[in-house]
DNA sequence: AATGTTAATATGTTTGTACATTACAACATA
DNA sequence: TATGTTGTAATGTACAAACATATTAACATT
């Protein structure tokens, strides 16, 4: 088999598993319909138990990849929505498709200690500190989009990378992080001060306030982001299938 | 314990372990932001082992219904009423589940002829007459959503429905049509006059406003929902795998 | 030929056990 | 006083073993 289980690595074995199954699925190795080898069998193929393969089978018949039938065996779904739950471009790419020409302004790095609500997150005490970036985009005249990153200290950033490229594409290729897994927040807020300033509106100014919890392929927290949107200049749009 | 599990039902036991959580979480013997007993405690009180548990408590963490976390505990997650792409509750639901009592009030039907943009939207003439349904929900003296459902004639509703039951089954059982795929736009806005005296907020403040375009298996359109929730009463969450 | 029985095989359920990781607190030491 | 160190309590991960249940296919009986 081209992939494989490492059990040294400190990614959970559940979770290799889960992210094998997919590419399997998405190479069409497994395809559409196809029933996958037995739990037996599978997991013998790829060395674990039968039980940690079945929490990573759990996984994608929770989301609907796949399909669990008594006798019959597991099946990929081909009604498959596709997963492609659209967004994980990058801001500045989703802006492009968009036809808008956007620069960043206002390009901020500083190492902070992380509240209470970070840290949790992160699961790591309020003294350690983490990389903050922040950004405003938009015409240098008009920002539309205030936003603040934190990286989780695993990451190794320095500070000094640049920061100007597409963000991802930097953690792949030089800190080998893959983010396999975002979990958005999106609500309505009233302009603060400090948000309203940023943005060049009214205090109290209605605002997108959309929360991004960006995760490694063992679920290990990597990033957050917050972005207040001025309003009408983000539309943020969701496909689903049944 | 006022509920209990029975070895020797039917139901599995994690199944059973799963409603009891619910149920206790819905009465508020668990309340919201509340940590439950430790699994190992809670198992023995249940009589069911650690693992067994476990399952029924994973099920709940992937709702979003309970939040896991080392050291600290599990416990009920008291975010705000959320909705997770790719789900298709409605919203009653979505709310139900949640242990949230919600009413519907002011609800609303009539014919009217459509806009420009509906009109284009259902690919009919504006002269062709479609079913609007407006409500209210939320608790009586506090209304959080106010929201209008336009029908697309094929559907053939008459305007003398319940409509007080989930809309999706209704459309499936008593009209055979089946709704698999939605488009949705999310972005905020300020209240206008209409809206905020509908929500009971002033003039002016931020509303997160929701499109809803509904499809059939054929692609076909057959609902426009429009929503407008008050800030802080919705959050809109999304997950997103790569 | 129709029907009932049984065996095989897949997933489904449940338990017991073990060790890892994280966070915090209490204590001990420099 | 400040700084380690250790203990402890919680979830997280992983495995193995056994038994339950559903479905199909093959076979036997009528």
């Amino acid at each position: 088999m081209k992939y494989s289980i490492d059990h040294k690595s400190p990614i959970p074995l559940h979770a290799q598993a889960e992210t094998l199954l997919r590419q399997l699925i998405a190479e069409e190795q497994f395809q559409n319909g196809m029933v996958l080898p037995n739990e037996v069998d599978l997991a013998k193929q790829l060395a674990i138990s039968r039980t940690t393969l079945r929490q990573a089978i759990n996984k994608l018949v929770f989301e609907g990849l796949l399909v669990r039938k008594k006798r019959t065996g597991t099946k990929v779904s081909n009604a498959a929505v596709s997963s492609k739950s659209n967004n994980w471009l990058s801001f500045s790419q989703e802006m492009k498709l968009r036809g808008i020409p956007i620069k960043n302004f206002e390009l901020h790095v500083t190492w902070v200690f992380p509240d209470e609500y970070l840290a949790n997150f992160f699961e790591i005490k309020t003294d350690r500190k983490v990389l903050k970036m922040e950004r405003v985009r938009g015409k240098p005249d008009e920002p539309f989009v205030y936003f603040a990153s934190y990286f989780h200290p695993r990451v190794g950033l320095t500070g000094d990378e640049d920061f100007k490229r597409p963000l991802y594409e930097l953690l792949e290729n030089d800190y080998s992080v893959i983010a396999t897994l975002s979990k958005e927040e999106i609500s309505a807020k009233a302009a603060d001060s400090f948000i309203a300033s940023k943005l060049k509106i009214p205090d109290g100014s209605p605002v997108l306030l959309r929360k991004r919890f960006v995760f490694d392929q063992g679920e290990r927290p990597i990033e957050y982001n917050v972005g207040y949107y001025k309003a009408d200049s983000f539309i943020y749009t969701v496909e689903s299938t049944r």
